[in-house]
DNA sequence: TAGTTATTTATCATTTATGTTAATTAACAA
DNA sequence: TTGTTAATTAACATAAATGATAAATAACTA
């Protein structure tokens, strides 16, 4: 059916899912700007994003030397897509914890 | 922050994507249920299991011998919480890619 | 009780993921 | 040209994930 196992494979590394976070929320940056996290030699840093681009989560530009990374707005957009087609499962059913847990006031 | 990448690396396997998917749609089911999937000896689906309770992705429920699974609706929830929260972001993007393709005519 | 069913735990082998250092490529700057 | 910056690829080591078989546990059934 779908390839969300495979972006969820790659969103499943805290590096990985961190420099998605920044990405969405600064929108594109050079994999340079990403060299001051965590673990991260800039080897190790330019797996993570070839993992990402595999997955379809980010695309590279190029500009000059640099490669400007930024997400893909249909992996997000995929992810929201399959959590909300099973909304009418977990809505009911938090429905139901919450009314179980006020019946016990 | 959250426990988004723990979530993520346990659905980013096929299998266990599989088993959430089909608890999704069918609801709660015993372990022994799972068995006829493609990789699975009782030990690995147990396997796989453990991996999404510890994950706070599916609850389990004993009856009798039986292990039965469901899925944990405040799982789902998140994720979808954590797409919606970058839904302007992604809409927009693609609105404008739509735009963009439309005037290529 | 003895045997069967459902599932898990223990061990071990293999594969995959991830990090490191060294070398390479490409573009820029003196 | 020579050196520097930005990023990747290559080669290797180690850790983590995943699967298999065997054994263990717990409850049911004859």
């Amino acid at each position: 059916m779908t390839v969300l196992p495979q972006t969820f494979s790659a969103l499943g590394n805290a590096t990985r899912f961190a420099i998605v976070e920044r990405l969405l929320s600064e929108g594109e940056l050079p994999a340079g700007a990403f060299l001051d996290m965590n673990d991260t030699s800039p080897p190790a840093m330019s797996r993570h994003f070839k993992v990402l681009r595999e997955a379809g989560i980010v695309e590279q530009r190029i500009d000059k030397q640099r490669r400007i990374y930024s997400v893909r707005p249909q992996a997000v957009q995929q992810i929201c897509e399959w959590s909300i087609s099973y909304r009418k499962f977990w809505e009911t059913s938090l429905d139901r914890l919450a009314l179980a847990l006020a019946e016990d006031d």
